[in-house]
DNA sequence: CAGTGGTCTAGACCACTTC
DNA sequence: AAGTGGTCTAGACCACTGT
């Protein structure tokens, strides 16, 4: 290691730092750890300070420790071998792809994007959206429909469904649906996608500024919310019905079904990539 | 609970039952009660007893049920509340998408396949494989080339590139190549795919008993050996090189260099699958 | 052999949910 | 107020690695 002492020094003041506020002490230590690798203070293929050495030093137990390097190893920061100890992995090794909107995932292909609305209503739904969304054929749901454009040329034909009960009203979304989403916390955090090649017909080519018969990606995608974020969701909800309302609480059985289900579907989107222009990536675990 | 002095009885047992063997402890807990759960001992939303009670029934530490829970609230099939206790989680919410050969991806489809070989060899790699292999230009690689066919149907166009470490012979893959890796403990963990639109060539159209300019999808995908998993098998080839040569051990800077990288990549297919009978599912998570 | 991570115990207090 | 999971401590022994 480049220098121990300027290490440990760094993770004592970063584990101190938050000490009045309610931030865990191994969540602390974790980020400690976290900024003195991005920082360069400690180097790849470091060895880190033994875990008992570690937690004597902070001054915290070994568990604590533990409880922070678990979590660093499991995002591939760092790598636990047996007997030999805890090293600092490789940084050029490919990370996970997140669910990335498609803004942000152009952005990060450092490409600008904009795009045009065809259609935004709130409405019944469809056989199909009723079964990709889980839901009966008298819920509403929100439709929005776009020609969304990447360096200016046209790149996608998006078809979004959302839950009304997520998305109340449509035209409340100027760019980012799921900057919308994210400061209203309710952002998926998990989604299925089907990817097909298909010709595109004459309306999707005259859209897409292509040829009819241009090979195109179609994405069927069900994004999903977690089961923890749909339970506060529902909760704020019952009680702001409540306190408006003046009702009494709801039953607990409907409460308690909502508790043991997973996460749920809340959107379902059908998008049209021109294939020449798009490449869609991502990642399998064995 | 439907019953929960039958779900302790069970669990006792199965805690106790490799007593003697070597397995640790948090995991005999952890399959006991992956096996309670599948053998509808106890039912979707039901609460399991409360940690400290758990504990005290199995006559072992809360630290070691946390242990085992936390492993089956990762894998979806426990959920657990602050402050209200923990729940199996439903059925049939779906599951995470394992990394699958074509065979197994099919089979679960319940597709029957089969293939014909086109051109096995071992040879040098050509820039674009140095590239996705990260290897250097003098590092043999094992090709597999080969037409694959779901019930009958011309379906996709094989060519995988593999490290020839890795296979040194593509003469023995009868059908299935990951069966091989797998019986070798070689099968890789993760990959990343990319994907894109494209219209069959003519030569790729003949192959696949398509007309010239129908939609294919173009599959490109690199897969990774885990940095453990490397490690073991590298290990023992040097042991067995030395066994057999009765050389000395080599230097520990080589060995050093493997020991911190990360996964490795030691796979890299390129396939075009007809685009009529194929769709690619992918999962992503914020 | 000494040093490391992997597992395990027996406590304790806090934050949250439920009633 | 009682009960739950979430965090934390101070120990202990085992299995593995390096030399």
């Amino acid at each position: 290691m480049a220098d121990t002492a300027l290490f440990l020094e760094h993770l004592r003041a970063e584990t101190i730092k938050d000490h009045a506020s309610s931030t865990p002490l191994y969540l602390r230590v974790q980020r400690g750890i976290e900024q003195a690798i991005d920082s360069g203070l400690v180097e790849v293929s470091d060895a880190l300070p033994a875990e008992r050495e570690l937690a004597a030093q902070l001054g915290v137990s070994r568990v604590t420790v533990r409880n922070a390097v678990r979590a660093l190893v499991k995002k591939g920061i760092l790598i636990q071998r047996h007997g030999a100890g805890t090293f600092v992995a490789s940084r050029e090794a490919p990370r996970p792809q997140p669910l990335a909107s498609f803004s942000e995932d152009m952005r990060t292909r450092g490409i600008s994007t904009n795009s045009i609305w065809l259609n935004r209503s709130t409405g019944l739904p469809s056989p199909e959206e009723c079964e990709a969304l889980e839901i009966m054929p008298d819920q509403l749901v929100s439709r929005l429909y776009r020609l969304r454009f990447a360096n200016g040329k046209p790149m996608c034909l998006e078809h979004a469904v959302l839950l009304a009960t997520i998305l109340p009203d449509p035209n409340v979304i100027e760019s980012s649906l799921y900057a919308w989403l994210d400061a209203h916390d309710r952002r998926p955090t998990r989604a299925i996608q089907v990817v097909s090649a298909q010709l595109a017909d004459a309306s999707q080519a005259h859209l897409l500024s292509v040829p009819t018969g241009s090979a195109c990606l179609h994405v069927r995608r069900r994004s999903y919310l977690s089961i923890n974020k749909l339970y506060k969701l529902y909760k704020i909800r019952i009680t702001t019905e409540r306190a408006l309302k003046d009702e009494p609480a709801p039953p607990v059985d409907a409460n308690d079904k909502i508790l043991i289900e997973r996460d749920r579907p809340i959107e379902f989107v059908r998008a049209y990539y021109r294939g020449d222009l798009y490449e869609h990536v991502s990642e399998l675990h064995y």
